[in-house]
RNA sequence: CGCGGGGUAGAGCAGCCCGGUAGCUCGUCAGGCUCAUAACCUGAAGGUCGGAGGUUCAAAUCCUCCCCCCGCAACCA
């Protein structure tokens, strides 16, 4: 057991019946953003990542596609598995609930609630449309042209009747309203918070946690006719992938209770009431963080399959590249609003936060280390007041980034780190080095020594938004692999004069327009 | 009386909870620099904070009423 700190965070699992689209990119850029931030922090890091199999709608498109549902999920997960290598993300584990590993969590799990008596075995009766999934109220329910009932999503919706296991539900609100009191950022932001308080408020009815109607799912054990509610099989991936239900495990021990659930705002009540509650009755401590982020529109337009205007990351990803693309979604909206994606203001952070703030500075520096300075780390003698002030916002800057970090504040993060940028770029025209060039070249030198450990300050901590380019960046001041992390960060004047530098190559191109067409 | 989010410089937003010279980014205009990816730096113009009342020494900020916009009731994170 080392002393590391630990920090495990999760991205929902995605539902295979759909193909990957920029809200799965986004969910899972965020944790991996944080998962990246956290390792070079010294943190023991896990992240999970995976997909949702089970259920109605699977089988029937399983059916649709003329294959069996298992291999239906075969492929279709791929998609997802996919997409998180295009997109370069960390994730530790891929968990697929139809793995075996998952199949005997979810039913211990259940074992443990039955003997907890917190699951009973009830009749469920109602109005059940199969499209979304879900019961409606008689009063939710319009009455369709054929006389039948018709749910508010549109769906058709039949009468069922059958044997279902409840969770008690309705016995845990005091006790999730005294959690949500006693941890004030279990839910963020706090908007969502509120929501979701007063939906316990306004009181609980107990929860189906069985079907018998269909059987692409986890058994229940003892009662093979049922199967487990999708929403109970998918919540306890976050528990089997450290491992439960050996709660003996060193990743168990290691791993739970989870340090963030990071989700879109529509699943937000299942992660913040349901998932709590069955964990808590399980008698096992419930997450210590579930964030709710927003939607994305495009060109301003709510993105729908029906207006075609879905938005395929890897589209981005060939457009604008990766690293901009990771860019652009964590600092055009504050995290947790929702946000426009458009092709205007995607060219403009471009051009403007990532060539001319940021890919500029770091040319015009190592451009002149490269001329002037031998092509080395320039020596440096004693610093001016006006050298001190810039490196120590540089060597402060990990400060407010974990801060900002901790509440999921990406956007603001890279505001922290953008005024550094600012800063260097104000200093480069105080300072002139090319006027020093000839009137004082030592001094010339300690000025460009200044900045090239700014430099490499602003690349370690933008590193987890943008690898790949931060990679190129720390390579071209020699900063050596095993000094990309924190604790080397604000060791001062860690980049050892006389080092040999490559020739300077742009990290951010400029994005210009394709004036083929128009 | 459905639910939710908004209306602050040309655009996009912050400030509002905890009243006290209205701020940021982009754009525009002018200037500077010339190291750099025609990039960088400085300065200026531009707002009676949707409207009307009220509370207060003082309101974008608190209270009341009104007007307007946009989502949602979905295939989706």
């Amino acid at each position: 057991m080392t002393g590391k700190k630990r920090y495990y965070l999760t991205t929902p699992i995605y539902y295979v019946n759909d193909q990957p689209h920029i809200g799965h990119a986004y969910t899972s850029l965020a944790c991996d953003v944080l998962a990246r931030f956290k390792r070079m922090d010294g943190y023991d890091v896990h992240f999970l990542t995976g997909t949702d199999e089970h259920g109605q709608k699977v089988a029937k498109s399983a059916e649709d596609a003329g294959t069996d549902p298992q291999g239906f999920c075969d492929r279709v997960s791929r998609n997802f598995r996919d997409l998180a290598g295009a997109m370069n993300y960390t994730n530790d584990d891929f968990i697929r609930t139809t793995e075996e590993r998952h199949i005997k969590s979810c039913q211990a799990l259940w074992n443990e609630l039955i003997g907890k008596g917190e699951i009973y075995l009830g009749k469920y009766a109602g109005w059940y449309a199969v499209r979304d999934e879900a019961f409606y109220a008689e009063d939710e329910l319009k009455d369709g042209p054929d006389g039948r009932k018709i749910a508010p999503s549109g769906a058709e919706c039949e009468w069922v009747e059958e044997d279902s296991y409840f969770f008690r539900l309705s016995a845990w609100g005091e006790r999730l309203l005294k959690f949500y009191d006693e941890n004030p950022d279990f839910i963020l932001p706090p908007n969502r918070r509120n929501e979701v308080v007063s939906f316990v408020r306004s009181g609980l009815r107990d929860l189906s946690v069985s079907r018998t109607t269909f059987s692409w799912g986890i058994p229940v054990p003892g009662d093979s006719r049922h199967i487990m509610y999708v929403w109970l099989d998918a919540l306890t991936n976050y528990i089997t992938g450290v491992g439960y239900p050996d709660t003996g495990a060193e990743s168990w021990k290691r791993f739970w209770p989870a340090d963030l659930h990071m989700v879109g705002k529509d699943i937000l009540r299942f992660h913040t009431v349901y998932w709590p509650a069955f964990l808590m009755a399980a008698g096992l401590p419930p997450p210590k963080r579930v964030f709710a982020h927003g939607w994305w529109t495009n060109e301003g337009q709510k993105i729908s399959k029906s207006l075609n205007n879905v938005i395929n990351p890897l589209d981005l990803v060939a457009t604008y590249g990766l690293d901009p693309t990771r860019y652009f979604l964590l600092r055009e909206v504050p995290f947790g609003q929702d946000g426009d994606f458009s092709r205007a203001a995607m060219i403009h952070r471009i051009n403007s936060d990532l060539a001319n703030d940021f890919g500029n500075l770091a040319q015009r520096v190592l451009s002149m280390i490269n001329k002037n300075c031998d092509g080395k780390v320039p020596e440096h003698g004693p610093f001016l007041p006006a050298d001190t002030r810039l490196t120590d916002a540089a060597y402060n800057l990990v400060h407010p980034c974990r801060a900002t970090l901790d509440v999921q504040a990406f956007h603001k993060m890279l505001d922290e780190i953008w005024a550094v940028v600012g800063q260097a770029n104000r200093y480069v025209d105080e300072q002139g080095p090319w006027v020093l060039k000839k009137t004082d070249p030592a001094r010339m030198h300690t000025v460009l020594y200044v900045l090239a450990e700014t430099l490499r300050c602003l690349a370690l901590l933008a590193h987890p938004f943008m690898p790949q380019s931060m990679d190129r960046l720390l390579d071209q001041l020699a900063v050596p692999q095993d000094a990309r992390n924190f604790s080397v960060l604000t060791a001062r004047h860690a980049l050892k004069s006389g080092t040999e530098l490559p020739a300077p190559q742009g990290i951010f191109p400029r994005f210009v327009e394709d004036g083929a067409r128009s």
